[in-house]
DNA sequence: TCCAGACTGTAGCAACCATTACATTTCTCA
DNA sequence: TGAGAAATGTAATGGTTGCTACAGTCTGGA
């Protein structure tokens, strides 16, 4: 019984990168079989069945995600400005941006199809603005309402200017701006 | 020939309110031709393969909705913080909604699938920043990020609460504010 | 050593996919 | 009315999909 979890376990690692390389489409049994080194027949030994596969391998990026994020932005309170200017920074390094793609790709496929990707998509988004809410330096009747902004603003980039990230830098420099005058006439 | 365009046209009426409706997923020939009320032999007969299809009635969605836009806009310029709220008022009600939905669609398609998702989403988002662009009462330097900031964040929405209308209310609130903030420090 | 259970390979299922070859009907115009 | 073209139906192609039945190998404990 040991062996079939460690392979779970590693099969979820490799799996991981190729879903952040190329996204939710691609995800043939076979094809994900080739990638983990395995058969299409051992993922459905390992898994009780691919939906349960991706609901595990989206999990588990997910985690990883939340966990480099609160490495990157470490726990002081920051406003909303720095906020906004670290996370544009990020969402345009190679590390952050394969991320970003996913989550797309999964916002998208929540408002359709099935309850599986739509309750995953929606655990993310709540970590996520939970995570940044904590973190802004605003009241606390502002923090969901200015971490929802600022994430809409960065996200809605991806969906704006497809495969591109310079042409979304003015937008988000507005922002910014907008968000420091705030602080400045509250402060 | 005459016959062939004509039900060429109609067979893109009915696949553009099926489309809005379910999106790019369930896209099989046989089911778009059941919608159609054809066969999948026929499609291939109007349309030189499914991708042209595609591409015709996308395309044929985008240009309906840019007029629909300006009939419900006018021309006369706003400030941003109207334009916002009337825009927000829109891509809540049932009309627009569709819309946006098959929007999100297309940017995650282009993110990673062929050049043909690709031009098309850029089409469209280009065509809608200059549309609001063309709206905006504010200096000509900020009018293209302007607009795409405010396009982004009720884009964000669809992305950050999939399958809900409500909970992004208070961050376009916050970003109405703040827009209506920068006007008047302006003026 | 032997046996039960965990593990894994082979081969196949039925359903779907986009596309095409071929035959047939229907229409148009001379 | 008859010939040629346009329009449509039938049926098949080779491919993919998620999943499974069956048989085999391997391994740890008695």
């Amino acid at each position: 019984m040991s062996k079939k979890l460690d392979k779970r376990a590693e099969v979820i690692d490799l799996l991981t990168v190729h879903f952040l390389d190329t996204g939710l489409s691609d995800t043939g049994l076979r094809r994900l079989a080739e990638v983990a080194g395995t058969s299409d027949r051992m993922l459905l030994y390992y898994f009780e069945s691919k939906d349960e596969l991706l609901a595990a391998v989206l999990t588990h990026i997910a985690g990883g995600l939340s966990a480099s994020l609160t490495q990157l932005f470490g726990t002081t309170l920051l406003s909303p400005d720095t906020v906004l200017e670290k996370l544009w920074v990020a969402a345009k390094s190679d590390g952050f941006k394969p991320y970003l793609r996913l989550w797309l790709d999964l916002a998208a496929h929540a408002n359709r199809g099935g309850p599986l990707f739509l309750s995953i998509a929606q655990q993310i988004s709540t970590g996520w603005i939970d995570w940044m809410a904590s973190l802004l330096d605003v009241p606390e009747a502002n923090k969901e309402a200015t971490a929802a902004l600022i994430l809409a603003a960065v996200d809605g980039q991806l969906v704006l200017f497809p495969g591109e990230t310079k042409r979304g830098e003015h937008a988000i420099l507005q922002l910014i701006a907008l968000l420091r005058m705030q602080s400045k006439v509250q402060a």
